[in-house]
DNA sequence: TATAACCTTGACGTAAACGTTATAGTAGGT
DNA sequence: ACCTACTATAACGTTTACGTCAAGGTTATA
């Protein structure tokens, strides 16, 4: 279902001079090749993290190609335990101001880029919390003997064990 | 508050043929005990988890020691993140699964723990090679070398850094 | 018996990231 | 023209682990 209609947003160029027409996708395609839904690419528009590139001449939303790169970057990011708000910071970083000088702009990127490695390292901190506790949580598992599971209540047993001869 | 007004529940034996009759708490005394609140304990009743061993004639809830290992055992639990369904599972409470005896339940929770690990050090590495590819990013703009700045923006590096080079 | 300090049930509020209707307009094929 | 599949906006529901009233009983103490 190839959209051919569409609305000339203001600033974006007439058609690309070399390409005979961008090829569109609607938001249940984009959805569907990311391995989303719809209801969260709207979502996510709203969060500002991505939007259509232009509207149909029937409102439809319009993706293209640096839409499936960006929402694929997303996706990436939060399936490393970003938040969207701090995927957005990540992603932001680009956006917020155009600098003009080349020194600003590799100032811009430095400052860009050191962002992203103090956001990366509080990610790779929580992470490693989480798994000690994921650890601590299986010398509780793994402390349970067999017996345990047959303690009458208030029975003692040893003492990794103490958190689960705890009865009813 | 010591209460010394009880109902008796049909299930529990008249008075502990030891004891010249057990020392009950209120929930507010558990509560403050255990440095939780008195909500809380209502909620973990709710869920299953724990409840008073009677009421008193005015039906206020009425606890013990037992009680007070037991809430010490959730808390802790607690602490190590585990999330309410998960202790109802650990304590054998509650079987999420088609698993019945509380080794298969233990097992499972073993299972389900390791994975999570194996995830959680697959993020990390991840994470780790982001890290370590930002950096190189940092040392180049950081180098002295002019030329470098004329290929930041939007140009293309290796395949961790893939996530944080999309554009708007 | 009055009073403070408890306790009771009930019910609504919170945050994150969407899911799920409801109602209505649109794109494309026959 | 008509049908089906898709899309639009709007708005309420879901989950977890409680917090926070509200309106009213209870306990121990003065």
């Amino acid at each position: 279902m190839a959209i051919r209609q569409t609305i000339q947003t203001s600033e974006s160029n007439p058609e690309s001079p070399l390409e005979g027409g961008e090829d569109f996708l609607t938001i249940g395609e984009l959805a569907k090749l990311c391995g989303t839904t719809v209801r969260t690419l709207r979502y996510y528009e709203e969060m500002d993290l991505i939007g259509p590139v232009k509207r149909s001449t029937g409102k439809y939303r319009l993706y293209n190609q640096h839409s499936l790169k960006r929402l694929k970057a997303i996706m990436a990011l939060q399936g490393l335990n970003f938040s969207l708000e701090e995927i957005l910071e990540v992603l932001g970083l680009y956006s917020k101001s155009r600098s003009y000088t080349k020194e600003e702009q590799l100032e811009h990127t430095r400052q860009s880029l050191q962002q992203q490695k103090a956001l990366i390292d509080e990610k790779i901190n929580q992470l490693t919390a989480m798994k000690s506790d994921i650890e601590a949580r299986l010398r509780t598992v793994e402390g349970v003997c067999h017996p345990c599971l047959e303690h009458i209540p208030g029975d003692s047993c040893n003492e990794q064990c103490q958190y689960l001869e705890v009865h009813p």
